[in-house]
DNA sequence: AATCAAAGATACCGATCGGTATCTTTGTAC
DNA sequence: GTACAAAGATACCGATCGGTATCTTTGATT
């Protein structure tokens, strides 16, 4: 029983880079064995089954994703800043090689949403608190005259969202960043439009 | 031998729909054998082994995806006609229950983006084509002084597939048709403004 | 009607899947 | 140092995986 927390969190992050890079179904309990170095009996002891490694996987991806956009986030002390501090956080699931296999959310999303509804739940939660994070910044905006008081929150949180992850997924299928490169520049012009 | 090409055309359709909604990986032979009522025998006939029936496969489905394009297209007669007929294609993949599983890019190129290069390869080439179709209609529309002559195609090329797939995947998550209309929305907006 | 190659069905292969029962080891409390 | 519960290793389960060798059926050709 040489630490049990410890050894939980290192199945998490192994199988936190082969669920994101091979994909939750394609990835088997051996792969995460043959990865960490435990072996199924120590896996099933802190998971009581492959769908709950899943689900807490993603979670713990999840919380890398908030803990490094959060940080970015305080950075930075207006709403427009702010969000390009975001806009370049995700640009780093491009370029930076640690954040192996893309956004976690748009991962699970896609291979979760019409096959595995536990998943499906997970990314729903993480999508939303994405969506709130966005929002907040602009409501913040808006009360400290930063952002124009008439901007449509949702539809903004949306736009910037969808943006940033569809370009995601073609910078990511090409191999280069072009494409998160020219979105980030049409979401900067965007915030020009709704700052004041 | 009762029509070979039928058969194949059936083994397609049905392993178009099941590696669209569960995946690539995360669907067996068996599956299919079941989905079609062939056996295994039967489709290890007509494709080798299971890598080329799913790089058929995505090729079948991408063929239905630009033949619908196509031809929602050609019924318009203006650029900026055409690329919103293209929006609200791109828009059933939510609404529509037939093109069950999403677009079919986005699905493929997140699966095979870290772990499978030859889906990738083709799902490259499906955005290179798709990509190719909005810059075509943004080059005709400067040479029928529809379209500002002064646009980069290439960067309008690459906002509007990126804010249309980043939506679907939102939308498909959520389960409602919200976010893909706030981006189309958005997208005539950004339509408009390059429109003579 | 007989022939024959192609289409498809059947039966099987070794490997691997998720999962579990059981055993050994380990750190800790007394 | 002994007892004991928890951590982890080992060995195994039935089911399913992708794939293949072989058999039967089919339809066109002559």
């Amino acid at each position: 029983m040489r630490n049990p927390d410890e050894t939980k969190g290192r199945i998490l992050r192994k199988s936190g880079v082969l669920f994101n890079t091979q994909g939750y179904k394609a990835t088997s309990i051996s792969d995460i064995t043959t990865a960490t170095g435990f072996t199924k009996g120590a896996i099933y002891r802190h998971f009581k089954n492959k769908a709950v490694l899943e689900k807490e996987t993603l979670f713990h991806l999840s919380s890398l994703m908030f803990e490094k956009l959060r940080s970015q986030i305080r950075c930075e002390n207006t709403a427009g800043n702010k969000l390009r501090a975001i806009f370049h956080c995700f640009e780093s699931y491009v370029t930076n090689p640690e954040l192996i296999g893309g956004c976690p959310l748009m991962n699970a999303a896609i291979e979760a949403d019409d096959s595995n509804p536990t998943l499906r739940k997970e990314a729903i939660k993480i999508l939303d608190i994405l969506r709130d994070s966005v929002t907040a910044i602009l409501k913040n905006g808006i009360r400290y005259k930063q952002i124009k008081k008439e901007t449509d929150l949702d539809y903004y949180a949306t736009i910037i969202i969808a943006t940033l992850e569809g370009a995601i997924m073609m910078s990511k299928l090409r191999g280069d960043n072009q494409d998160i490169r020219r979105v980030i520049k049409h979401l900067e012009h965007q915030l020009k439009e709704i700052e004041i």
